[in-house]
RNA sequence: CGGGGUGUAGCGUAGCCUGGUAUCGCGCCACAUUUGGGAUGUGGAGGUCGUAGGUUCGAAUCCUGCCACCCCGACCA
Protein backbone atom coordinates (compact mmCIF):
# COMPACT_ATOMS: atom_id res chain seq x y z
CA UNK A 1 0.00 0.00 0.00
CA UNK A 2 1.13 3.16 -0.79
CA UNK A 3 1.05 6.10 2.15
CA UNK A 4 -0.27 9.06 0.45
CA UNK A 5 0.57 11.89 3.25
CA UNK A 6 -1.48 14.94 3.49
CA UNK A 7 -0.59 18.02 5.84
CA UNK A 8 -2.37 18.79 8.73
CA UNK A 9 -2.21 22.28 8.11
CA UNK A 10 -2.95 22.25 4.31
CA UNK A 11 -5.98 20.20 4.16
CA UNK A 12 -7.36 19.39 7.56
CA UNK A 13 -10.55 16.95 6.38
CA UNK A 14 -8.61 15.06 4.08
CA UNK A 15 -5.65 14.35 6.77
CA UNK A 16 -8.22 13.13 8.71
CA UNK A 17 -9.56 10.98 6.22
CA UNK A 18 -6.67 9.62 4.95
CA UNK A 19 -5.28 9.18 8.55
CA UNK A 20 -8.35 6.88 9.44
CA UNK A 21 -7.84 5.09 6.43
CA UNK A 22 -3.32 4.66 6.50
CA UNK A 23 -3.71 4.07 10.22
CA UNK A 24 -6.05 1.29 9.23
CA UNK A 25 -8.46 2.23 11.79
CA UNK A 26 -11.68 2.19 9.19
CA UNK A 27 -13.02 2.70 5.90
CA UNK A 28 -16.04 3.85 3.42
CA UNK A 29 -17.96 0.28 3.05
CA UNK A 30 -20.05 -0.37 -0.57
CA UNK A 31 -22.76 0.38 1.70
CA UNK A 32 -24.01 4.48 1.64
CA UNK A 33 -22.53 6.18 4.88
CA UNK A 34 -21.58 3.28 6.62
CA UNK A 35 -18.22 2.21 7.17
CA UNK A 36 -16.35 -0.96 8.44
CA UNK A 37 -14.01 -0.65 11.61
CA UNK A 38 -11.04 -2.29 11.00
CA UNK A 39 -9.62 -4.59 13.59
CA UNK A 40 -7.08 -2.19 15.15
CA UNK A 41 -10.00 0.45 15.02
CA UNK A 42 -11.95 -1.76 16.61
CA UNK A 43 -8.99 -2.79 19.21
CA UNK A 44 -9.20 1.18 20.41
CA UNK A 45 -12.99 0.98 20.77
CA UNK A 46 -13.24 -2.21 22.71
CA UNK A 47 -10.52 -0.42 25.29
CA UNK A 48 -13.23 2.49 25.55
CA UNK A 49 -15.56 0.34 26.12
CA UNK A 50 -14.27 -1.43 28.81
CA UNK A 51 -13.11 1.29 30.64
CA UNK A 52 -16.41 3.39 30.46
CA UNK A 53 -18.24 -0.07 31.32
CA UNK A 54 -15.98 -0.51 34.72
CA UNK A 55 -17.08 2.79 35.51
CA UNK A 56 -20.77 2.42 34.54
CA UNK A 57 -20.75 -0.72 36.92
CA UNK A 58 -19.10 0.71 39.46
CA UNK A 59 -21.67 3.25 39.81
CA UNK A 60 -24.25 0.40 40.07
CA UNK A 61 -25.36 -0.10 36.60
CA UNK A 62 -26.09 -2.80 34.74
CA UNK A 63 -25.92 -4.10 31.19
CA UNK A 64 -28.82 -5.16 29.40
CA UNK A 65 -29.74 -5.44 25.53
CA UNK A 66 -33.23 -3.77 24.00
CA UNK A 67 -34.69 -4.59 20.30
CA UNK A 68 -33.51 -3.13 17.23
CA UNK A 69 -36.58 -2.58 16.17
CA UNK A 70 -39.19 -0.11 17.52
CA UNK A 71 -43.35 -0.72 16.30
CA UNK A 72 -43.80 2.59 15.04
CA UNK A 73 -46.46 3.46 17.24
CA UNK A 74 -43.98 3.63 20.22
CA UNK A 75 -42.49 6.36 18.44
CA UNK A 76 -45.46 8.75 18.45
CA UNK A 77 -45.90 9.12 22.34
CA UNK A 78 -43.46 11.45 22.99
CA UNK A 79 -43.97 14.66 20.85
CA UNK A 80 -40.71 16.51 20.74
CA UNK A 81 -39.00 13.71 20.38
CA UNK A 82 -40.82 12.08 17.42
CA UNK A 83 -40.38 16.06 15.83
CA UNK A 84 -36.19 15.35 16.97
CA UNK A 85 -35.92 12.25 15.00
CA UNK A 86 -38.74 11.98 12.31
CA UNK A 87 -36.16 13.23 9.43
CA UNK A 88 -33.86 10.93 9.87
CA UNK A 89 -35.16 7.46 10.71
CA UNK A 90 -34.68 3.76 8.63
CA UNK A 91 -38.33 2.11 8.33
CA UNK A 92 -38.56 -1.67 8.05
CA UNK A 93 -41.81 -2.11 5.94
CA UNK A 94 -41.65 -5.77 4.57
CA UNK A 95 -40.22 -9.05 5.91
CA UNK A 96 -39.55 -11.04 3.09
CA UNK A 97 -37.81 -11.11 -0.54
CA UNK A 98 -38.96 -13.23 -3.47
CA UNK A 99 -37.84 -14.04 -7.24
CA UNK A 100 -39.47 -11.96 -9.34
CA UNK A 101 -40.94 -14.09 -11.82
CA UNK A 102 -40.49 -11.93 -15.18
CA UNK A 103 -37.27 -10.50 -14.54
CA UNK A 104 -35.37 -13.47 -11.81
CA UNK A 105 -34.13 -10.60 -9.77
CA UNK A 106 -34.72 -10.58 -6.06
CA UNK A 107 -37.56 -8.24 -5.46
CA UNK A 108 -39.18 -7.31 -1.86
CA UNK A 109 -42.56 -9.37 -1.82
CA UNK A 110 -45.65 -6.72 -1.63
CA UNK A 111 -47.67 -9.51 -0.22
CA UNK A 112 -45.35 -9.14 3.19
CA UNK A 113 -45.86 -6.24 4.12
CA UNK A 114 -45.91 -5.43 8.04
CA UNK A 115 -49.02 -5.29 10.05
CA UNK A 116 -46.65 -2.45 11.80
CA UNK A 117 -44.11 -0.86 10.29
CA UNK A 118 -40.74 -0.76 12.16
CA UNK A 119 -38.26 1.66 12.85
CA UNK A 120 -34.45 0.97 13.19
CA UNK A 121 -33.34 2.41 16.13
CA UNK A 122 -31.71 6.22 16.44
CA UNK A 123 -31.86 5.82 20.02
CA UNK A 124 -33.55 3.37 22.33
CA UNK A 125 -35.39 5.83 24.81
CA UNK A 126 -39.07 4.75 23.39
CA UNK A 127 -39.05 0.95 23.52
CA UNK A 128 -36.76 1.01 26.79
CA UNK A 129 -39.79 3.06 28.75
CA UNK A 130 -42.23 0.24 26.92
CA UNK A 131 -40.71 -2.14 28.74
CA UNK A 132 -39.57 -0.22 32.19
CA UNK A 133 -44.16 0.32 32.14
CA UNK A 134 -43.96 -3.37 32.78
CA UNK A 135 -41.04 -3.54 35.42
CA UNK A 136 -41.76 -0.62 37.88
CA UNK A 137 -44.53 -1.25 40.11
CA UNK A 138 -43.07 0.30 43.67
CA UNK A 139 -40.62 2.55 44.58
CA UNK A 140 -39.00 -0.75 45.46
CA UNK A 141 -38.35 -1.16 42.24
CA UNK A 142 -36.47 2.29 41.73
CA UNK A 143 -34.02 3.11 40.91
CA UNK A 144 -33.77 1.46 37.71
CA UNK A 145 -30.37 1.76 36.50
CA UNK A 146 -29.43 0.26 32.91
CA UNK A 147 -26.80 0.86 29.95
CA UNK A 148 -26.70 -1.04 26.53
CA UNK A 149 -23.88 -1.41 23.82
CA UNK A 150 -25.32 -1.29 20.97
CA UNK A 151 -25.63 -0.12 17.24
CA UNK A 152 -27.85 2.87 16.23
CA UNK A 153 -28.79 3.80 13.33
CA UNK A 154 -29.70 7.77 12.39
CA UNK A 155 -30.18 8.41 8.26
CA UNK A 156 -27.78 11.68 8.07
CA UNK A 157 -27.30 13.44 4.61
CA UNK A 158 -23.65 13.91 5.01
CA UNK A 159 -21.88 11.53 6.68
CA UNK A 160 -17.93 11.61 7.99
CA UNK A 161 -15.77 8.15 9.44
CA UNK A 162 -16.17 7.84 13.14
CA UNK A 163 -17.89 11.14 13.13
CA UNK A 164 -21.27 10.86 11.72
CA UNK A 165 -21.80 7.57 10.08
CA UNK A 166 -25.48 6.33 9.58
CA UNK A 167 -24.87 3.48 11.72
CA UNK A 168 -22.50 3.88 14.56
CA UNK A 169 -22.01 2.04 17.75
CA UNK A 170 -22.53 3.48 21.09
CA UNK A 171 -23.75 2.95 24.44
CA UNK A 172 -26.93 4.46 26.21
CA UNK A 173 -27.37 4.36 29.34
CA UNK A 174 -31.32 4.53 30.90
CA UNK A 175 -32.25 4.79 34.72
CA UNK A 176 -35.17 5.63 36.27
CA UNK A 177 -35.53 7.26 39.75
CA UNK A 178 -38.74 7.82 42.25
CA UNK A 179 -37.65 11.72 42.23
CA UNK A 180 -36.56 14.47 40.41
CA UNK A 181 -33.74 15.43 42.54
CA UNK A 182 -32.44 11.48 42.49
CA UNK A 183 -32.20 11.75 38.52
CA UNK A 184 -30.85 14.59 38.29
CA UNK A 185 -27.95 13.85 40.43
CA UNK A 186 -27.75 10.60 38.14
CA UNK A 187 -27.34 12.89 35.33
CA UNK A 188 -24.29 14.65 36.54
CA UNK A 189 -22.67 11.59 37.89
CA UNK A 190 -22.70 10.13 34.67
CA UNK A 191 -21.58 13.41 32.86
CA UNK A 192 -18.75 13.80 35.38
CA UNK A 193 -17.48 10.08 34.39
CA UNK A 194 -17.68 11.13 30.92
CA UNK A 195 -15.53 13.69 32.00
CA UNK A 196 -13.27 11.77 33.77
CA UNK A 197 -13.05 8.85 31.11
CA UNK A 198 -12.22 12.10 28.12
CA UNK A 199 -9.59 13.35 30.22
CA UNK A 200 -8.22 10.55 31.96
CA UNK A 201 -7.97 7.95 29.49
CA UNK A 202 -8.22 9.99 25.95
CA UNK A 203 -5.98 12.70 27.62
CA UNK A 204 -8.93 15.29 26.29
CA UNK A 205 -9.73 18.14 28.00
CA UNK A 206 -13.49 18.71 27.94
CA UNK A 207 -15.76 21.46 29.02
CA UNK A 208 -18.84 20.27 31.12
CA UNK A 209 -21.72 22.20 30.30
CA UNK A 210 -25.96 22.70 29.98
CA UNK A 211 -27.10 22.74 26.06
CA UNK A 212 -29.16 25.53 25.53
CA UNK A 213 -32.53 24.82 24.61
CA UNK A 214 -32.13 24.95 20.61
CA UNK A 215 -29.38 22.09 21.09
CA UNK A 216 -30.93 20.11 23.68
CA UNK A 217 -32.01 16.44 23.57
CA UNK A 218 -35.73 16.09 21.88
CA UNK A 219 -37.31 14.67 25.14
CA UNK A 220 -35.21 15.93 27.77
CA UNK A 221 -35.74 18.97 30.43
CA UNK A 222 -32.29 19.41 30.43
CA UNK A 223 -28.97 18.27 28.64
CA UNK A 224 -25.73 18.24 30.03
CA UNK A 225 -22.61 17.82 27.35
CA UNK A 226 -18.94 17.75 27.56
CA UNK A 227 -17.48 19.86 24.78
CA UNK A 228 -14.07 19.33 23.21
CA UNK A 229 -11.82 21.22 21.26
CA UNK A 230 -10.29 19.56 18.02
CA UNK A 231 -6.54 20.80 16.08
CA UNK A 232 -9.02 22.73 13.78
CA UNK A 233 -10.06 24.96 16.33
CA UNK A 234 -14.05 23.06 16.15
CA UNK A 235 -15.65 21.97 18.59
CA UNK A 236 -16.82 18.55 19.20
CA UNK A 237 -19.78 17.40 21.38
CA UNK A 238 -17.90 14.09 22.85
CA UNK A 239 -20.92 12.69 25.52
CA UNK A 240 -24.54 13.57 26.47
CA UNK A 241 -26.16 12.91 29.72
CA UNK A 242 -30.11 14.14 30.18
CA UNK A 243 -32.02 14.37 32.40
CA UNK A 244 -35.97 13.55 30.85
CA UNK A 245 -37.67 14.62 33.67
CA UNK A 246 -41.12 12.32 33.43
CA UNK A 247 -41.60 12.86 29.68
CA UNK A 248 -41.34 9.70 29.25
CA UNK A 249 -42.87 8.10 31.82
CA UNK A 250 -46.09 10.26 30.95
CA UNK A 251 -45.76 9.26 27.30
CA UNK A 252 -45.75 5.77 28.00
CA UNK A 253 -47.38 5.34 31.04
CA UNK A 254 -45.10 4.80 33.86
CA UNK A 255 -45.67 5.19 37.56
CA UNK A 256 -45.10 3.75 40.46
CA UNK A 257 -47.12 3.53 44.05
CA UNK A 258 -44.45 5.51 46.36
CA UNK A 259 -43.70 4.36 50.44
CA UNK A 260 -47.40 6.41 51.23
CA UNK A 261 -49.35 4.69 48.57
CA UNK A 262 -49.51 7.76 46.12
CA UNK A 263 -49.09 7.07 42.63
CA UNK A 264 -46.28 9.35 41.04
CA UNK A 265 -44.85 9.17 37.55
CA UNK A 266 -41.77 7.99 37.33
CA UNK A 267 -38.49 10.42 36.93
CA UNK A 268 -35.84 9.22 34.38
CA UNK A 269 -32.45 9.91 33.04
CA UNK A 270 -30.78 8.80 29.85
CA UNK A 271 -26.70 9.13 28.44
CA UNK A 272 -24.29 7.80 26.05
CA UNK A 273 -20.90 8.32 23.81
CA UNK A 274 -20.37 7.00 20.67
CA UNK A 275 -17.96 5.79 18.34
CA UNK A 276 -18.24 9.58 17.61
CA UNK A 277 -14.83 9.52 20.36
CA UNK A 278 -12.78 7.96 18.31
CA UNK A 279 -12.77 11.10 15.76
CA UNK A 280 -12.20 12.79 18.91
CA UNK A 281 -9.40 11.10 19.74
CA UNK A 282 -7.45 11.39 15.99
CA UNK A 283 -8.60 15.26 15.91
CA UNK A 284 -7.38 16.04 19.30
CA UNK A 285 -3.95 14.57 19.17
CA UNK A 286 -2.36 13.21 15.92
CA UNK A 287 -0.12 14.98 13.51
CA UNK A 288 1.19 14.72 10.06
CA UNK A 289 3.27 11.09 11.27
CA UNK A 290 0.24 9.81 11.95
CA UNK A 291 -2.61 8.80 14.77
CA UNK A 292 -0.95 9.48 18.67
CA UNK A 293 -2.72 7.29 21.00
CA UNK A 294 -2.57 8.20 24.71
CA UNK A 295 -1.09 5.08 26.52
CA UNK A 296 -4.08 3.98 28.58
CA UNK A 297 -5.93 3.92 25.30
CA UNK A 298 -3.60 1.79 22.70
CA UNK A 299 -3.91 -1.38 21.96
CA UNK A 300 -0.41 -2.17 21.74
CA UNK A 301 1.60 0.72 24.23
CA UNK A 302 4.80 -0.70 23.58
CA UNK A 303 6.25 -1.92 20.15
CA UNK A 304 10.01 -3.67 20.13
CA UNK A 305 11.58 -3.65 16.92
CA UNK A 306 14.48 -6.09 16.31
CA UNK A 307 17.67 -5.35 14.27
CA UNK A 308 19.61 -7.78 12.47
CA UNK A 309 22.09 -8.33 9.32
CA UNK A 310 23.15 -12.00 9.75
CA UNK A 311 21.04 -15.41 10.92
CA UNK A 312 23.06 -15.41 14.17
CA UNK A 313 22.00 -12.20 14.95
CA UNK A 314 18.89 -12.30 14.85
CA UNK A 315 18.53 -15.11 17.01
CA UNK A 316 20.53 -13.36 19.55
CA UNK A 317 18.49 -9.92 18.81
CA UNK A 318 14.88 -11.91 19.56
CA UNK A 319 16.00 -13.61 22.05
CA UNK A 320 16.44 -10.03 24.17
CA UNK A 321 13.44 -8.63 22.59
CA UNK A 322 11.33 -11.21 23.49
CA UNK A 323 12.86 -11.46 27.22
CA UNK A 324 12.29 -7.78 27.47
CA UNK A 325 8.88 -8.00 26.24
CA UNK A 326 8.14 -10.76 29.03
CA UNK A 327 9.67 -8.39 31.46
CA UNK A 328 7.41 -5.74 30.32
CA UNK A 329 3.86 -7.52 30.32
CA UNK A 330 4.88 -8.28 33.58
CA UNK A 331 4.20 -4.98 34.10
CA UNK A 332 1.08 -5.11 32.18
CA UNK A 333 2.66 -3.35 29.66
CA UNK A 334 0.96 -4.71 26.38
CA UNK A 335 4.11 -5.05 24.14
CA UNK A 336 4.40 -6.46 20.61
CA UNK A 337 7.44 -7.83 19.27
CA UNK A 338 7.40 -7.06 15.52
CA UNK A 339 9.64 -9.69 14.15
CA UNK A 340 8.19 -9.60 10.45
CA UNK A 341 11.76 -10.30 8.83
CA UNK A 342 9.97 -9.13 5.24
CA UNK A 343 9.94 -5.43 6.65
CA UNK A 344 12.76 -3.36 7.04
CA UNK A 345 13.24 -1.73 10.48
CA UNK A 346 12.74 1.71 9.05
CA UNK A 347 9.14 0.73 7.35
CA UNK A 348 8.15 -0.95 10.87
CA UNK A 349 8.99 2.59 12.37
CA UNK A 350 6.92 4.93 10.35
CA UNK A 351 3.98 1.80 10.39
CA UNK A 352 3.97 2.10 14.26
CA UNK A 353 4.37 6.10 13.83
CA UNK A 354 1.22 5.99 11.83
CA UNK A 355 -0.84 3.96 14.16
CA UNK A 356 0.45 5.81 16.87
CA UNK A 357 1.66 3.10 19.76
CA UNK A 358 3.31 5.40 22.52
CA UNK A 359 6.52 3.64 22.58
CA UNK A 360 8.54 2.04 20.29
CA UNK A 361 12.03 0.24 21.26
CA UNK A 362 14.62 -0.61 19.38
CA UNK A 363 17.30 -3.03 19.92
CA UNK A 364 20.06 -4.67 17.39
CA UNK A 365 23.53 -6.18 17.82
CA UNK A 366 24.75 -3.01 18.93
CA UNK A 367 22.17 -2.89 22.29
CA UNK A 368 22.49 -6.67 22.91
CA UNK A 369 26.73 -5.86 22.96
CA UNK A 370 25.77 -2.88 25.21
CA UNK A 371 23.43 -4.17 27.26
CA UNK A 372 20.94 -1.09 26.32
CA UNK A 373 17.95 -0.28 23.55
CA UNK A 374 17.04 2.91 21.95
CA UNK A 375 13.66 4.24 23.38
CA UNK A 376 11.77 6.39 21.30
CA UNK A 377 8.33 8.11 22.30
CA UNK A 378 6.01 9.14 19.56
CA UNK A 379 4.40 11.93 21.26
CA UNK A 380 7.37 14.25 20.95
CA UNK A 381 9.51 12.20 18.64
CA UNK A 382 12.49 12.18 20.90
CA UNK A 383 15.09 9.08 21.28
CA UNK A 384 17.15 8.21 23.83
CA UNK A 385 19.50 5.57 25.12
CA UNK A 386 18.31 3.26 28.06
CA UNK A 387 20.45 0.65 30.31
CA UNK A 388 18.19 -2.44 29.22
CA UNK A 389 18.27 -3.15 33.08
CA UNK A 390 16.03 0.24 33.31
CA UNK A 391 13.28 -0.91 30.96
CA UNK A 392 11.30 -2.72 33.60
CA UNK A 393 10.86 0.48 36.22
CA UNK A 394 11.31 3.28 33.83
CA UNK A 395 9.13 2.34 30.43
CA UNK A 396 6.45 2.19 32.92
CA UNK A 397 7.23 5.99 34.21
CA UNK A 398 7.63 7.24 30.53
CA UNK A 399 3.99 5.86 29.26
CA UNK A 400 2.43 8.07 32.52
CA UNK A 401 4.89 10.82 31.23
CA UNK A 402 3.46 10.68 27.76
CA UNK A 403 -0.24 10.33 29.03
CA UNK A 404 0.10 13.19 31.28
CA UNK A 405 1.95 15.44 27.84
CA UNK A 406 -0.75 14.62 25.85
CA UNK A 407 -3.51 16.18 28.15
CA UNK A 408 -1.11 18.61 28.50
CA UNK A 409 -0.77 19.56 25.01
CA UNK A 410 -4.36 19.38 24.18
CA UNK A 411 -5.36 21.31 27.51
CA UNK A 412 -2.68 24.35 26.42
CA UNK A 413 -4.13 24.49 23.18
CA UNK A 414 -7.65 24.75 24.39
CA UNK A 415 -6.35 27.48 26.58
CA UNK A 416 -4.90 29.07 23.40
CA UNK A 417 -8.12 28.92 21.66
CA UNK A 418 -10.24 30.19 23.96
CA UNK A 419 -11.62 33.74 23.80
CA UNK A 420 -13.54 36.38 25.56
CA UNK A 421 -14.93 38.98 23.99
CA UNK A 422 -17.26 41.44 24.07
CA UNK A 423 -18.26 43.01 20.35
CA UNK A 424 -19.70 41.50 17.05
CA UNK A 425 -16.64 42.20 15.06
CA UNK A 426 -14.21 40.53 17.78
CA UNK A 427 -16.85 37.41 18.04
CA UNK A 428 -16.49 37.01 13.93
CA UNK A 429 -12.78 37.82 14.51
CA UNK A 430 -12.08 35.74 16.94
CA UNK A 431 -14.22 32.21 15.03
CA UNK A 432 -12.43 32.97 11.22
CA UNK A 433 -9.15 33.97 11.94
CA UNK A 434 -7.81 32.43 15.48
CA UNK A 435 -10.69 29.44 16.12
CA UNK A 436 -11.96 27.91 19.08
CA UNK A 437 -14.13 28.41 21.73
CA UNK A 438 -15.72 32.02 22.02
CA UNK A 439 -17.06 32.98 25.47
CA UNK A 440 -19.69 35.65 24.63
CA UNK A 441 -22.76 37.46 26.16
CA UNK A 442 -25.96 35.80 25.17
CA UNK A 443 -29.78 37.38 25.81
CA UNK A 444 -31.03 33.84 26.29
CA UNK A 445 -33.32 33.58 23.78
CA UNK A 446 -33.88 31.15 20.86
CA UNK A 447 -34.52 33.47 18.52
CA UNK A 448 -31.08 35.32 19.16
CA UNK A 449 -29.04 32.29 19.08
CA UNK A 450 -30.61 31.26 15.65
CA UNK A 451 -29.79 34.74 14.62
CA UNK A 452 -25.97 34.02 15.92
CA UNK A 453 -26.20 30.24 13.81
CA UNK A 454 -27.06 32.18 11.06
CA UNK A 455 -24.54 35.05 10.67
CA UNK A 456 -21.85 33.45 12.33
CA UNK A 457 -22.17 29.32 11.75
CA UNK A 458 -21.05 29.38 15.31
CA UNK A 459 -23.82 27.70 18.10
CA UNK A 460 -23.90 27.47 21.49
CA UNK A 461 -21.88 24.78 22.62
CA UNK A 462 -22.80 24.80 26.33
CA UNK A 463 -22.83 27.01 29.22
CA UNK A 464 -20.46 25.70 31.76
CA UNK A 465 -21.18 24.37 34.34
CA UNK A 466 -20.93 26.81 37.71
CA UNK A 467 -20.66 29.42 35.05
CA UNK A 468 -19.80 32.78 36.38
CA UNK A 469 -22.41 35.08 36.93
CA UNK A 470 -21.80 38.71 35.30
CA UNK A 471 -23.66 41.53 33.92
CA UNK A 472 -23.05 42.16 30.11
CA UNK A 473 -24.64 42.88 27.06
CA UNK A 474 -25.48 40.28 24.43
CA UNK A 475 -23.30 40.06 21.83
CA UNK A 476 -25.85 40.45 18.97
CA UNK A 477 -28.79 42.13 20.25
CA UNK A 478 -27.15 44.16 23.08
CA UNK A 479 -29.66 43.27 25.49
CA UNK A 480 -28.80 42.53 28.86
CA UNK A 481 -27.38 39.32 29.90
CA UNK A 482 -26.45 37.72 32.88
CA UNK A 483 -23.31 35.35 32.11
CA UNK A 484 -21.14 34.46 29.09
CA UNK A 485 -21.42 31.23 26.91
CA UNK A 486 -19.44 29.19 25.24
CA UNK A 487 -19.58 29.19 20.95
CA UNK A 488 -18.15 27.58 18.47
CA UNK A 489 -18.23 26.24 15.43
CA UNK A 490 -18.97 22.49 15.71
CA UNK A 491 -18.68 19.03 14.25
C1' C B 1 -31.72 18.43 -1.91
C1' G B 2 -28.12 22.08 -4.21
C1' G B 3 -22.74 22.77 -5.87
C1' G B 4 -18.13 20.22 -7.13
C1' G B 5 -15.41 15.71 -8.08
C1' U B 6 -14.21 10.61 -9.02
C1' G B 7 -15.09 5.74 -11.13
C1' U B 8 -9.15 1.97 -15.54
C1' A B 9 -5.30 -4.71 -11.50
C1' G B 10 -5.53 -5.00 -4.11
C1' C B 11 -4.19 0.62 -3.75
C1' G B 12 -2.80 5.22 -6.28
C1' U B 13 -2.73 6.64 -11.37
C1' A B 14 -1.52 7.73 -17.17
C1' G B 15 -4.15 7.29 -21.55
C1' C B 16 -9.69 10.35 -23.21
C1' C B 17 -9.23 16.51 -26.29
C1' U B 18 -7.00 14.05 -31.59
C1' G B 19 -11.03 6.12 -31.46
C1' G B 20 -6.84 0.95 -33.25
C1' U B 21 -8.59 -3.76 -26.39
C1' A B 22 -4.12 -0.31 -21.80
C1' U B 23 0.85 3.25 -18.90
C1' C B 24 3.55 3.87 -14.58
C1' G B 25 4.37 3.50 -9.25
C1' C B 26 3.21 0.86 -4.76
C1' G B 27 1.60 -3.78 -3.18
C1' C B 28 1.53 -9.31 -4.34
C1' C B 29 4.51 -14.17 -5.80
C1' A B 30 9.71 -16.47 -6.66
C1' C B 31 14.94 -16.11 -6.11
C1' A B 32 19.25 -13.47 -4.65
C1' U B 33 21.57 -9.60 -2.11
C1' U B 34 19.86 -6.63 2.10
C1' U B 35 18.02 -4.88 7.29
C1' G B 36 20.32 1.12 13.25
C1' G B 37 14.47 5.69 9.55
C1' G B 38 9.55 3.74 4.58
C1' A B 39 15.81 -1.68 0.82
C1' U B 40 17.75 -3.27 -4.23
C1' G B 41 18.03 -6.30 -8.51
C1' U B 42 16.07 -10.02 -11.79
C1' G B 43 11.89 -12.73 -13.20
C1' G B 44 6.48 -13.38 -12.71
C1' A B 45 1.03 -13.21 -11.77
C1' G B 46 -2.96 -9.88 -11.94
C1' G B 47 -7.53 -5.62 -15.94
C1' U B 48 -15.25 -7.93 -19.26
C1' C B 49 -11.50 0.32 -18.32
C1' G B 50 -18.61 1.66 -12.81
C1' U B 51 -23.12 0.17 -15.71
C1' A B 52 -26.77 -0.01 -19.90
C1' G B 53 -27.45 1.51 -24.64
C1' G B 54 -25.94 4.31 -29.13
C1' U B 55 -22.37 5.98 -33.18
C1' U B 56 -18.35 3.25 -35.76
C1' C B 57 -15.07 -1.78 -39.50
C1' G B 58 -13.25 -0.86 -34.53
C1' A B 59 -14.87 2.59 -28.12
C1' A B 60 -11.30 3.26 -21.81
C1' U B 61 -11.51 7.27 -25.51
C1' C B 62 -17.22 10.20 -28.91
C1' C B 63 -22.89 10.59 -27.58
C1' U B 64 -27.17 9.44 -24.20
C1' G B 65 -29.24 7.40 -19.90
C1' C B 66 -28.39 5.16 -15.24
C1' C B 67 -25.64 3.74 -10.79
C1' A B 68 -22.13 4.20 -6.93
C1' C B 69 -18.91 6.69 -3.85
C1' C B 70 -16.18 11.04 -2.11
C1' C B 71 -15.79 16.40 -1.01
C1' C B 72 -18.31 21.35 0.14
C1' G B 73 -23.22 23.36 2.02
C1' A B 74 -28.36 22.85 4.36
C1' C B 75 -29.96 18.71 8.70
C1' C B 76 -27.73 16.25 12.83
C1' A B 77 -24.21 13.01 17.72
Amino acid sequence: MEIKKVKRSEDYSAWYNNLVKNADLAEHSDVKGCMVIKPYGYAIWEKMQAELDRRFKETGHQNAYFPLFIPKSFFTKEASHVDGFAKECAVVTHYRLKVDEVTKEIVVDPDAKLEEELIVRPTSETIIWNTYRSWIQSYRDLPILINQWANVVRWEMRTRLFLRTTEFLWQEGHTAHATAEEAIIETKQMLDIYADFAENILAIPVIKGIKSANERFAGAVETYCIEGLMQDGKALQMGTSHFLGQNFAKAFDVKYVTRENVKEYVWATSWGVSTRLMGALIMSHSDDEGLVLPPRLAPIQVVIIPIFKKAEEKILVLEHANSYAGLLKKQGISVKVDDRDYQSPGFKFAEHELKGVPVRIAIGPRDVQNGTVEVARRDTKEKMIMDATDLEHKIPHLLEQIQINIYQRALDYRSEHLFTVDTWEEFLDALDNKTGFVSAHWDGTSETEENIKEKSKATIRCIPLNNHQEDGKCILTGKPSTQRVLFARAY
